[in-house]
DNA sequence: TTTTGTGAAAGAGTTCACAGCC
DNA sequence: GGCTGTGAACTCTTTCACAAAA
């Protein structure tokens, strides 16, 4: 009966795909690596899916989204699978990543990307810590956060991740976006406002053990998870 | 045409509540404590849900599961309505958390419930180190993981966090549900398998950076965000 | 057979729109 | 007028169920 019409969201790129697909396309793909580390050639929905505690029908559905098929005998090929999310996901080029707040949480940031992830490097760190200041952190150089602007500029870094006290998070937000940030990691547990073109995504630690807490006191209940990323 | 018929998922506990609210309300108590302790009286709608980035409806719709109702000139009591959603969100008595892993994560999680969170406390750190076992970190004890179910069950835990490196998560994880762990917060990046009555939360800091950096490269779309937790 | 890929249905979550109140 | 609470509509996400393939 209604005769709305509602057209919204045109796509964004080229198709427009969920947060949420994106997110999985990414565990997918580490599991797959994992697969081949071990020498394992094919898999079948199902034992992927299983592995990364989904349906086999919504692991399906999300790689669709990639330009992949499998063949119904022998299931997916995990090298080719492996290289056409990468396809579907990965920059042209590799991205640099700046981290502010080089406190416990960012040294722990540290030790997580040392190694691994060739194509997320952190080539910048800042704070305001005169003691943590201009010194070589894991191989990577740090600067006072007044200093921003002109380093995330010259270093063509447009990926940053905050982790300082939540009453820095929103000026270094700020100082952030204006150094020509588009998209931002942020460990603060403040909700961050800022331009709408800019992407921030909330890793909030107490809310996320609040919700455990609250959680590990329902009856009995089976509920499934996969959630913060 | 179909005469198929899927009951599924009874309520659990009173009245089921899905995670996305749990996880907002959470946010707005945070806000409201805030706002109380600047000294704001009341807030409408429209501006709490600003400061916590939802529209105002769906504020008023999380709100609708809080015995609380707000009055149409002044908007809702800060105090009133943030203990009302304690009443819903609060155990009936603190809970005892545990940490496991004292490496850089680990610590920075101990800075982060410093002093706040009263009803959330770390009453216990596990690792496998010597150097790490059998001392006082931030005034909590910490113990060898050997030790974990005696400890566990001692002090009534159950609810953890793993702060362990990936390769040792799964293991850890399946020590704590043998001692008694009903809840887990897993910082490690690989996917836990457990027993479905258990409630697991991944907070994967690869993943969502991966993500952040996918989106820091689309064309200008604005996207919302409210993102992990 | 068992598996994949995918329309179609179901289920969740969000937004609209308005009644009722101050 | 501007606000709250909420049924109804809408949109997004997941699951069902089945044709096509090997």
């Amino acid at each position: 009966m209604t005769i709305k019409r509602t057209p919204k969201r045109l796509k964004l790129g080229r198709k427009s795909v969920s947060e949420l697909v994106v997110v999985r396309l990414i565990l997918y793909r580490r599991i797959l690596r994992d697969l081949a580390f071990s020498g394992t050639r094919y898999v079948f929905s199902h034992q992927l899916a299983a592995l990364a505690d989904v349906t086999p029908e919504q692991l399906r559905r999300d790689l669709m989204n990639v330009r992949y098929e499998g063949s119904p005998t022998r299931g997916y090929e995990v090298v080719v699978l492996e290289e056409c999310i990468g396809a579907f996901l990965d920059p042209p080029t590799a991205q640099a990543v700046a981290l502010v707040g080089v406190g416990n949480l960012g040294r722990a940031l540290f030790a997580y990307f040392l190694g691994r992830r060739p194509l997320l490097q952190i080539v910048a760190a800042f704070d305001i810590d005169p003691a943590k200041v201009d010194r070589m952190i894991n191989g990577c150089p740090s600067y006072h956060i007044s200093e921003a602007r002109t380093v995330m500029r010259e270093k063509g870094i447009n990926v940053a991740m905050i982790a300082v006290p939540a009453a820095a998070a929103q000026s270094v937000a700020d100082t952030l976006v204006d150094a020509g940030v588009r998209s931002l990691l942020n460990f603060a547990d403040v909700r961050l406002r800022l331009p709408p073109d800019v992407y921030v995504e909330h890793i909030d630690i107490g809310v996320t053990l609040e919700k455990v807490a609250f959680f590990a006191r329902r009856p009995a209940a089976a509920e499934k998870d996969m959630g913060s990323p």
